[in-house]
DNA sequence: AATAGTATTGCAAATGTTTTCATAAATTGG
DNA sequence: CCAATTTATGAAAACATTTGCAATACTATT
C-alpha cells in the first residue's frame, strides 16, 4: 500500500520523475508521434512507477470533451429499460465514452433537475427517454447546445432526433389483431399515463384500432397499475373477482402481461382458451413464456445500440445533420390469443 | 433559440452581468451566508438571464469532490442487477451524487480498464460487484485511495467493505432444503462460473449441503448456461430429451429457474408434482410466478440502498471506519418443491 | 463624531491540464 | 562542414473555478 498522505501524482510529478517538462508528458499522451520514442519510454516508466492517472476534469476545462454521456431514464428497475440501458452503454463504451446514469421515476420535473446536474458535469451528449419533456428541460438542452437524442419513442416533429419505435402504431397493431380475431369484449391493463408518452400513445393506438371496429372498452375494464408483475397480478385478480371476464386482455407492456398470466394461471383460467392476452415490448423471456406471449416487438437492443451510435456521431461530427431512426413495431403472433 | 456561436456563459460573464467580481459569484453559490442578500439577488438574476450552469470540472480540479460515484457491474441486462443499480442510484442521488455506470460482461480484465477510466473522471467512490477482482484492480483502488465498496457478496476478509449477502449460505440453504425434502436425484443449472464469485459460491454451498446428506450430482446433470430465460429453457429441454429426469432441479438464480419452469410447463411436466425447482435471488416476479418459486431471498433493494449509504459515508466522513454489512440469505419456501 | 468591530467584496494565486510559440537539437543535402 | 530543414522539447498562457488575504464599507457603541 502506498502511504495515505502522499498526494496522488499529477502530470508535473511525472514530468519531474521522467526529467522532462509537463508539456512533453502531455504530448506523449495526446500526440505520441510528436515525442521521441526513448522519451516516451521514460515517461511511461514514470507513469507506472508513480501510478499516475490522468485527470479528465483538468482536460475538460480546456473544452476537451468530458467523455461522458448523460442518460436519464424513468427507471432501471424493470426489464423495460434494463436492456436499453445495457445496449446503449455498450455502444458508447465502445467509443470510449462513459455513461452518467440517473432515473426520475416518471417525474418530468425531477428529470429537469437531473439534466441540469448532468450539464454541470459537462456531459458531451444527453439521452432521454420519450418525446414529452418539461419545457424547461427542452429549453435548457437547446440553449446549452448539447447534442441530444430521444430514445424509445419516435415522432417526426420531435424537438430532437429520436431513435425509437412508433408506440401509437404498436398499440394499433395489437388492437387490430385482437379485433380481427373477433374479440369485442376487451379489457385494458396500462400503467399510469402521466409522464409516460410511450404508454399513452400505445393506449391511444389500441383504443383507436378497437374503435375502428366499433369496439368500446367499458370503464370497469380499463385497469391501471404500476409497471410491476405483482401489481398487475393483483389487478387481474381483482378483475376476476368482480364478475364477468372479458374475452381479451390487452396489456401496456409485457411485464404487465406476465403478471396477468400468472394471475389467470393460478385461478385456473386458461390462456388462450378462456381469455386472450397480449403484451407490448417483446421483452426477453416473452417468447419463452408458457404459453408464449403474443406481443409487439420493440427492439430494445437495436434501439439502444443505434441511439449510442447516433449520439456519438452527433458529438464527434457536429456538422452532420443529426437524424434519428424509426424502428417500426412488429406484431409477434404467438400463443396467447385465440380466434373467437 | 440562443444563437449557436455564443459561448456558454461562465462565471465571469455572470460576474460582469451582475456587476460584481467572480469571487463573489462563486461565494454566492458555495457560501451564500457570506454575501449580502441584495447582491445574491442580482447574481441569481444574472445567472437566470444568461442560463449559466456551473462547471463541475473546474471545481473538481480544486480538490472539490466531483459528485460522481463509479458503479461497475457485470451486466445491467437482466433482472439480476437492474434492481440493485436502481436502488443504489436512488440512494446516492438522494445525497446529490450521480452515477457513472459501466458493465464488463463478466470479464475482470475489462473491469480493470473501466475502473481506470472512472478514476480518470475522479469519481469520489467506487462500487464493484463481487469480491473477486483482478489484482491490478485491487491495487489500483488501494493506491489511489478511493473509497470502495463491494456489492452483492460478503466476506469478512474481503479487500474492501462488502455490502451483500452470503452466497455460500444461500446455496447451502437450498441444498439442505431439497435434501431435507428427500430428493437425492438432483440436477444443477448454473451460469458459467468464470469472473462470477457469487455463482461459484452458491454452487459450492449447494453441493456441500447435498454432500452432507451423501448426495452427489452426476456430471450429466450439471448444466451450465448463460443467465437468460431462453438459454435456460433450451438447456432444460435438452435435459428432458436426454433420458430420465432428476427429481429436483436447483438453479443458480431465479431467471434460470423461470426459464426452466417454462420449459417444463411447455412439455407438460408438472412442477412440483413431477419435478421440484428452486431458484436463488427472489427477484421481482418470483413470488407471483405460477407456481410461486421456492427460492432464497437476497434483498437487492436493501443491498443497493445500504451500499449507497455506505459509500456516501465513506466519502463524506473518511475518518469513520468503513464497515460493510451482511444481509443473510433467507429461504422462501413456496410452491415449486414437494416432499418425496 | 470617533472608534472598534463586523459584514461584504475584490484581487491574485492556485488547481491540473493542453496548446501555441519559440528555441534547441538532430538530420539532410550540397 | 555549413546551411537548411526537420524533429523534439520547454516556457508560458489559457481554461473555469475556489479561496486566503487584504481592503473597503457598514453598524453599533461610546
Amino acid at each position: 500500500m502506498a502511504d495515505k498522505h502522499t498526494k496522488n501524482a499529477d502530470i508535473i510529478a511525472v514530468a519531474k520523475a521522467a526529467k522532462v517538462s509537463a508539456s512533453t508528458v502531455s504530448r506523449s499522451f495526446n500526440h505520441p508521434d510528436l515525442v521521441k520514442a526513448s522519451t516516451r519510454k521514460k515517461i511511461d516508466a514514470a507513469v507506472r512507477r508513480l501510478g499516475y492517472i490522468r485527470n479528465r476534469a483538468a482536460q475538460t476545462i480546456h473544452g476537451i470533451r468530458s467523455g461522458t454521456i448523460g442518460l436519464i431514464v424513468p427507471t432501471i428497475d424493470h426489464a423495460i429499460f434494463a436492456e436499453l440501458v445495457q445496449s446503449f452503454s455498450e455502444a458508447v463504451e465502445r467509443r470510449g465514452f462513459t455513461i452518467l446514469l440517473a432515473s426520475h421515476g416518471y417525474d418530468l420535473q425531477r428529470e429537469y433537475g437531473l439534466a441540469r446536474k448532468m450539464l454541470e458535469h459537462r456531459v458531451d451528449g444527453m439521452a432521454l427517454i420519450g418525446i414529452d419533456h418539461a419545457p424547461d428541460t427542452l429549453e435548457l438542452l437547446g440553449r446549452q447546445n448539447v447534442p441530444t437524442v430521444l430514445l424509445w419513442n419516435h415522432a417526426d416533429d420531435a424537438p430532437f432526433a429520436c431513435v425509437g419505435s412508433d408506440n401509437f402504431a404498436a398499440g394499433h397493431l395489437v388492437g387490430r389483431h385482437i379485433a380481427g380475431l373477433g374479440h369485442s369484449r376487451v379489457a385494458l391493463l396500462f400503467p399510469p399515463l402521466g409522464g409516460n408518452d410511450r404508454a399513452a400513445e400505445r393506449r391511444h393506438g389500441l383504443i383507436a384500432a378497437l374503435a375502428e371496429k366499433g369496439i368500446e372498452v367499458p370503464d370497469e375494464w380499463q385497469l391501471e397499475t404500476p409497471y410491476s408483475i405483482g401489481a398487475a397480478k393483483a389487478a387481474v385478480e381483482m378483475l376476476m373477482s368482480n364478475g364477468t371476464l372479458p374475452s381479451a386482455l390487452a396489456c401496456g407492456n409485457d411485464v404487465l402481461a406476465w403478471g396477468a398470466m400468472h394471475a389467470l394461471a393460478s385461478h385456473g383460467v386458461a390462456v388462450p382458451k378462456d381469455i386472450s392476452v397480449t403484451g407490448i415490448g417483446d421483452f426477453k423471456g416473452s417468447r419463452e413464456f408458457h404459453p408464449a406471449l403474443t406481443t409487439v416487438r420493440i427492439p430494445a437492443r437495436q434501439i439502444g445500440a443505434q441511439a449510442g451510435e447516433t449520439i456519438i456521431s452527433a458529438i464527434t461530427e457536429p456538422d452532420l445533420p443529426n437524424v434519428g431512426r424509426l424502428f417500426p413495431p412488429e406484431l409477434k403472433v404467438r400463443q396467447t390469443c385465440r380466434v373467437l
